[in-house]
DNA sequence: AGTTAAACTATACATCCGTATAGTCTAAAA
DNA sequence: TTTTAGACTATACGGATGTATAGTTTAACT
């Protein structure tokens, strides 16, 4: 059970986040105090000891703005590639196909190798993945059976639920007006496994 | 033509760099001094002013620990709060109802206010918002029709399609199975647009 | 009624920080 | 040869900063 925070305590907590996404640093003690209105700074020593008592920051005695918010700013995001295409071979995240990069959350989205790849043609609807909708992937070879998964079948990547079936691959759209498709493994190179969505309306 | 720098400001510069990368907090005039044994905070200061004019970094005057370096990524991602509920009343993001906060791309959500809301339910599927989706808001007022709105209705949180009829309200679900509502328009507290949806799997 | 805890005021201290003044040394440019 | 500029030393000032001591108020719990 994590420590709770009180009322006021939450709110110091939020400035200093809201601080450090709008300075670019943390704020001093008397920084805090003064946004709070408080006449002493000691005021504001007192939440941020409580605060790093709960676990909630971190900092450096006697350093000057050394407040850290944990699972901030160090873990905060994660910067992965946004695929164009897959080309078939060896690498998969292909310097060349790097359209951009963009910012995840950590927490969310925990693998390391990931990378995000839009999404072409509405195979997966009924899974609600659509059609400009960015992926996250997670390199795999040996997905779990009904795992939804991007594979690459002659230079064109698709995402479909995925089943393997002796020496056959069985690919399932979310979508009734697809069907099924069995395939030879050897013909069909898997990439990985979709781990998230990330859609902008 | 940019300017050059000197060897000795390039290396001062090269540790401010990493200094920020590695403490996560620029250094202090002294603690540059000292790191190139410097016997006068001097003779950091004039590097620094020497980088700052030929727009290197960026300073604030008279602030600890303000240095910033022109160019570095600081953050393409954004905190934005994880709301557990949402009450009736005037502050939309009440500071008790932060669950957590995500991070999450500045250039794909560039809505500042925006905020995150955990789905419940599934008035929304065939729209590709499941239970347990993060749907990203931004707080509106006066929603376009058709647009995927959060609403308030007696205390509870709902995402339908918005339809404004005069001074009703028609809240259009994403599935079959569930039925439109007309409202007056005094019943509903409209608190935003659905801008995007982060889903893990 | 007594105790505890959170929240805050008032004041103070030693150190840290950005900045300033004055001057030294060295090498390249005029 | 004089000048100029980069790099640095020695010392110091005023304000900012983290921290400390002592005490007040308010609400919640025993």
């Amino acid at each position: 059970m994590p420590d709770l925070l009180t009322g006021r305590q939450k709110q110091v907590l939020d400035f200093i986040r809201q601080h450090i996404e709008k300075e670019g640093l943390p704020p001093t003690v008397r920084e805090i105090a003064m946004h709070f209105g408080f006449a002493s700074p000691l005021s504001a020593q007192l939440h941020i000891n409580a605060l790093s008592k709960k676990g909630f920051i971190t900092k450096t005695p006697l350093k000057t703005r050394s407040i850290k918010v944990v699972g901030l700013r160090t873990t905060e995001g994660r910067s992965i590639p946004v695929l164009g295409t897959i080309r078939a071979g060896k690498p998969i995240i292909a310097l060349e196909e790097i359209e951009s990069h963009i910012t995840i959350d950590k927490t969310i989205f925990k693998n390391k190798d990931a990378f995000a790849l839009r999404v072409k043609g509405d195979s997966m609807i009924e899974s609600g993945i659509f059609e400009g909708d960015l992926v996250i992937v997670k390199p795999e070879k040996e997905p779990l059976n009904g795992s939804i998964t991007v594979v690459l079948i002659d230079n064109e990547t698709t995402i479909k639920k995925f089943y393997r079936e002796k020496e056959k691959v069985r690919l399932v759209p979310a979508n009734k007006a697809l069907k099924p498709t069995l395939l030879n493994l050897q013909d069909v190179q898997i990439i990985g496994k979709v781990i998230g969505v990330i859609r902008k309306l």
